[in-house]
Order: structure tokens, then sequence, then C-alpha cells
DNA sequence: TATTTGCGTAACCGAATGATTACATATATA
DNA sequence: TATATATGTAATCATTCGGTTACGCAAATA
């Protein structure tokens, strides 16, 4: 049963690094595979189930085509999460502790 | 390469809905599993999946087992996707009219 | 026109996923 | 104590996933 909804299409981490690329500006299939260490066709692979779910269209602009990022696409997931989100609010206190247990967790992987 | 992280955890349907339904108080494992269709079993391993990432603990009370979520494990995901809010909010009309849409969509799935 | 470049896709492969059934174990109950 | 209940887990299976290499084709270029 093939699932190809948002939730999917985040759920690797190469596809959250190529969705992470795109945002700062469009760029062409190679261009997002050079920054990559995985061959170029698996890069078109990511960049099809992404394009099939809506999160990047791609523009043809002579042998090149374009990607970019289709934001609004990742809003449903983000409502999915934001319903929880007073949940994890209840204690502020708390939520502040886990960004900065987030934070430092960040810093010693740098 | 086994990946557990809670935007793997999220990306399956049922695991999302097991969110749900704890969301709205703690349930045993039989609870849990008498809302789906699919065996106990395939309950228990979501179960495990979500409780090795986080998302759920398990409290144990005479022969049951209690699952409860854990909210706050849901804000990586969260702040992940609240990085491009900026993005798909650059048009507050498109924004809006896009939850239109889906208010329309989820109308047209009832 | 011949060659290079950018890209999609098919064929293949090993590992992960999501389900099942069968069984084991601990706890509650008759 | 014998039985029923709640649950975990092992074995198994079909399917999906994520990667590779090999190839094909259209567009740019020499």
């Amino acid at each position: 049963m093939i699932r190809r909804d948002i939730f999917q299409a985040i759920a690797d981490p190469v596809r959250r690094d190529i969705i992470e690329l795109l945002s700062q500006e469009p760029l062409s299939v190679n261009s997002v595979a050079s920054h990559f260490e995985i061959s170029r066709p698996a890069i078109s692979k990511h960049l099809k189930i992404l394009n099939e779910c809506g999160v990047v269209t791609l523009r043809k602009e002579g042998r090149e085509r374009y990607c970019m990022i289709e934001p609004k696409t990742l809003i449903p997931a983000f409502l999915w999460i934001d319903q929880y989100r007073n949940l994890w609010e209840d204690r502020i206190d708390s939520f502040e502790q886990y960004l900065n247990q987030i934070q430092q967790k960040n810093k010693k992987n740098e």
C-alpha cells in the first residue's frame, strides 16, 4: 500500500535536507544532487516523491529542471502537530527547559 | 538502516491515530487495539515504535499496561516545520485560501 | 553533425515495514 | 489450583524503501 502524503515525504532525512536546501533558492536537479553523497538518480527519486505530494514543483528550463518548494503543502502536517501544542505548553517551564535541552544537544553535535 | 525518530513515528497513519486517541486519555493496550481493524500484535508493534522514540510511555498496572503520550516529543518536528511558516505565510491571503481548501476537502470526505 | 550535458527511468538488490498467526508469560479470577 | 485475560514476542510473509548501475533521450555545444 503506497502512502504518499506529506508525513511520509518528510519522514526521510534526505528529503528534509532537500526541502531545507530549496527553501533558500530554486535549484536544478544536478545542483541539488551535488549537495549529497548519494547518486543523482537517488536524488531524482526523492524529488519525484516530493513532487508527487506537491512539496516540490519542477520548471523546465532548457535541458535543466529547476526545483522549487511549495511551502503551503507543509501546512497540514503543521496543523496536525499544532493541535497538540497546548498539551506540551501546559507547563511553559518544561517547554522552555526542553528547548534548552535541544539547544544543548545541537551544540554537542557541532 | 533503522531510523527511529519522531518524523518516522508520525509517518504512519495508524500511529498518528494512536497519538490522537491517547491525547484524550491514557488507555490500556487492548483498549487502543479495540479502536482499529488490525490485530492486537500489530498495535503492540506500533506502540513499541512510539515508545522507542519517547512519544508514548507505558505504565504497568496489574496485568494491563497503560499508554500515555508525551506531547513534548513532538516539539522537534513542530519546530522543523515551523521554520517554513514564514514562507507559506508570505501571502496571508493564500494561506487562508489554503485553509479554506482544506476545510472544503474535509467536508467532502465526511 | 558529432559530442557533451542534464535528467528520467528501468532493472536490480538488500534491508525495513507492516501485517499475520502461533506461542509464552504474568496476573487476575472462578 | 485451574482457567481466563492482558500482553509481549518470535516466525513468517508480501510489499515498500532507498540505494545502485546501466541506459535512453532531449537540449546545448563544439
